[in-house]
RNA sequence: GGCUACGUAGCUCAGUCGGUUAGAGCACAGCAUUCAUAAUGCUGGGGUCGUUGGUUCAAGUCCAACCGUAGCUACCA
């Protein structure tokens, strides 16, 4: 191998509110192995983290429960860094964006921001609690739907009637935080101006930073056109003062990223043989490695490295992207059991399995992973219980009990012994380039030649005849050096599995270098079991256990899936649910600059709804003035670029010019329910 | 509606530049074996490669349309 790279590795910042799952786990498995096998290489890599804790939501969240926002953040904090440590996550620095590091490039940053001239300020309205004197996101706010009147409805839609509405329609509004009349407030905001790097960002998304897939996606924000970024948010926020200002803090996503700094600074200040520069100075030779979901793309490869290049730093060496869960087929949900706490996991399982679960199914793709937990239980111990830990349990017995633990230095069979040691350049560019299952399936397929060649040789039969003594030896030790060349390729994957066979080899601590040699003359431990078989009892009482705490705490609120329709088929109680009437068509326009749409102002009786139907290509809006129809009336408002639609006209057909709306009989009255 | 992915055996997936009878693991069946954590080996059944067209001497592989799934997006409502 030629020289040591530097590597400097991240995964994305878990948020302080809530427990880590097995998304998470994905994401930080993903990191760690990349990690450990570039390690496992000879190269300095070193793996930071942090807890991202700012934003109103901390703010709250502490407040309910009559504690500091410092205190709960460092509480989640020692709760997060505890489930990684289970699962054999090896950060070498796990801090928090609410630090000292954190505060200091921040401000640092935002100083060369604003002397490059990419900060500018502009007003923006928003709602604001008088008593509180804080600006109030939607979700915030409270008071009655402006539409059926229902009370204690959230600013932006509302639970009983279904209608979408701006927060300052409703009626009676309060803020959540403080109950008082909310009003509407205007602030100057501060920005960065995304905007001038997009020349910048279109070569860098193109030259190999991202998957294509990735640079295919951010290219159609790039031809769109960026839009200058609001870093700001008005006092009280949890979080830091902007530089020059009283009132104004950074945006939790402006100094989300930073927190990488941050964490790596702490790391930096700890060991004196690194430097803070040498990793982020512009021009820097080291790499810069960012482990996220596809969900944040965007900050990381547009928003991110703007703000490095404009601060005069280096920009990342790569973004590894990766997709999202789902358990069984669906979205991790709670009701199923499938919500998967790190926590609730540990308790019923062993993390080495998931780890190389994963590590069976991890691409360099943005594509979602699906956990099957049949699928896990079967592929985990047929390949791990019964292949490759096989291969050391059944030849160590021989070796134990015939030539009390001494190995032999021949090798019973060269070419076979070639085929293992030649795959481990394979392997090593597959795990370089995020392909884990690829080098997984080389493997088992090595651990499947090392069980044939036990089978073929038989060693037992051997054994009993006279004369064949050396052979057995040469047979069970060839085994086992076989086997450690495969825990050398495993060992990015098992940490904790590898150090016991460590020990059962009765070797140091294994380097990739390790599995071109054999162990020569050599003494090994007596075997004990290193993994157990997955019993399929405690996978489903780890999802029982999921499924219990359903009803607790925060996260049953984040989840907002609604029960999911596994049936096409309707009950008559839904079809109650919508609300049908018979409507007069009193006026109907152009729309202007719509190719598609008509404004059509109804007659409900009694009542006029506005309501935009996209059917400009089959009718004018003469030939409908005066005309009966059917619409749906109690359909969410629906706000369109053109303005509030109130409701749907009914019509057949496939679209375009063959468009047909529905039409009552004769006698029919606006107004009139349609059953 | 548009864009981008994806759709290969019951399950999880591999199929490089289009080129003989489409592969692996698991699961299933039979046989062998008994060293090993009921592990292992051999053999076998199982796929009109989402559908329909097209290009080609030749298509899982290229093109088009459609269907389904996911994500983003919109003048669907």
């Amino acid at each position: 191998m030629s020289q040591a790279r530097n590597i400097l590795v991240t995964s994305a910042l878990p948020y302080t509110n809530g427990d880590i799952h097995l998304g998470h786990l994905l994401e930080h498995v993903l990191t760690d192995i990349w990690v450990r096998f570039q390690r496992l290489r000879g190269n300095r890599c070193i793996y930071v983290c942090a807890d991202d804790t700012h934003g109103t939501a901390t703010m709250l969240a502490a407040e309910q429960r009559g504690m500091s926002a410092e205190a709960l953040i460092e509480q989640v904090r020692l709760e997060h860094v505890h489930d990684f440590k289970r699962f054999g996550i090896s950060h070498d620095n796990y801090h928090s964006t609410h630090s000292e590091e954190n505060r200091q490039h921040a401000e640092s940053i935002y100083r060369r921001l604003e002397a490059g001239g990419y900060i500018f300020t502009r007003a923006v309205e928003q709602l604001y609690d008088p008593e509180r004197e804080l600006f109030l996101a939607d979700r915030y706010v409270q008071g009655g739907c402006p539409n059926c009147g229902s009370e204690d409805q959230y600013g932006d839609n509302c639970d009983s009637c279904g209608a979408t509405y701006d927060a300052t329609d409703l009626k009676n509004p309060r803020s959540m935080i403080s109950g008082a009349k909310p009003v509407l407030k205007s602030s100057e905001h501060y920005f960065f101006d995304l905007p001038q790097f997009t020349e910048m960002l279109k070569a860098w998304t193109t030259s190999g930073a991202v998957q294509p897939e990735v640079a295919n996606k951010l290219a159609e924000w790039l031809n769109e056109g960026l839009k200058p970024w609001d870093i700001s948010r008005d006092a009280p926020y949890f979080g830091f003062l902007i530089p020059g200002t009283q009132d104004k803090y950074f945006y939790v996503w402006m100094d989300a990223p930073i927190g990488y700094m941050a964490s790596f600074q702490q790391y930096v200040d700890a060991h004196n043989d690194v430097t803070f520069d040498e990793f982020w100075n512009a021009g820097s030779s080291c790499e810069l490695h960012h482990f996220i979901g596809k969900d944040i793309v965007n900050f990381h490869a547009l928003f991110w490295p703007a703000v490095l290049q404009a601060s005069g730093h280096r920009k990342p060496t790569r973004i590894h992207a990766h997709g999202f869960i789902s358990v069984d087929g669906a979205k991790m949900s709670k009701s199923r059991g499938t919500f998967i706490n790190a926590s609730t996991y540990l308790e019923h399982l062993d993390p080495e399995y998931l780890r190389y679960y994963y590590a069976t199914k991890i691409r360099p793709s943005i594509d979602d992973m699906d956990i099957n937990l049949d699928d896990f239980v079967q592929r985990v111990n047929a390949d791990l219980v019964g292949k490759v830990v096989n291969i050391a349990s059944r030849c160590a017995g021989f070796i134990t009990r015939l030539y009390d633990g001494e190995l032999s230095p021949t090798i019973h069979d060269q070419a076979l012994w070639d085929e293992f040691v030649n795959a481990a350049d394979s392997i090593a560019s597959l795990y370089e380039s995020d392909e884990f299952g690829k080098a997984v399936r080389e493997i088992m397929a090595l651990a499947d030649r090392a069980n044939q060649y036990i089978a073929d040789q038989a060693p037992w039969r051997l054994a009993k005849q006279d004369g064949t003594e050396a052979e057995v030896q040469q047979i069970c030790s060839l085994g086992l050096n076989l086997f450690k060349v495969l825990v050398v390729y495993l060992a990015p994957i098992l940490p904790a599995t590898v150090r016991k066979a460590c020990a059962f080899l009765n070797v140091e601590a294994l380097t990739w270098e390790d599995a071109q040699r054999s162990l020569g003359v050599h003494r090994i431990n007596a075997f004990e079991p290193l993994l157990t078989r997955i019993d399929p009892k405690d996978v489903a009482a780890m999802v029982e256990a999921s499924r219990e705490t359903e009803a607790d705490g925060l996260e049953a609120a984040l989840e907002q899936e609604g029960p999911e329709l596994d049936d096409k088929q309707i009950g008559i109680e839904d079809f109650d649910k919508v609300d049908l009437r018979v409507a007069r068509i009193v006026a109907a326009e152009h729309v202007d600059g719509a190719d598609k749409l008509l404004r059509l102002t109804l007659d409900l009786g009694g009542e006029q709804r506005s309501v935009f139907a996209g059917i400009k290509a089959a009718y004018t809006p003469e030939s409908l003035i005066g005309r009966h129809t059917v619409i749906v009336a109690n359909l969410k408002p629906r706000k369109m670029k053109f303005g509030v639609s109130e409701g749907m006209v009914l019509a057949a057909g496939p679209g375009g010019e063959h468009i047909f709306l529905l039409s009552p009989d004769e006698g029919a009255t606006p107004g009139m329910e349609v059953r």
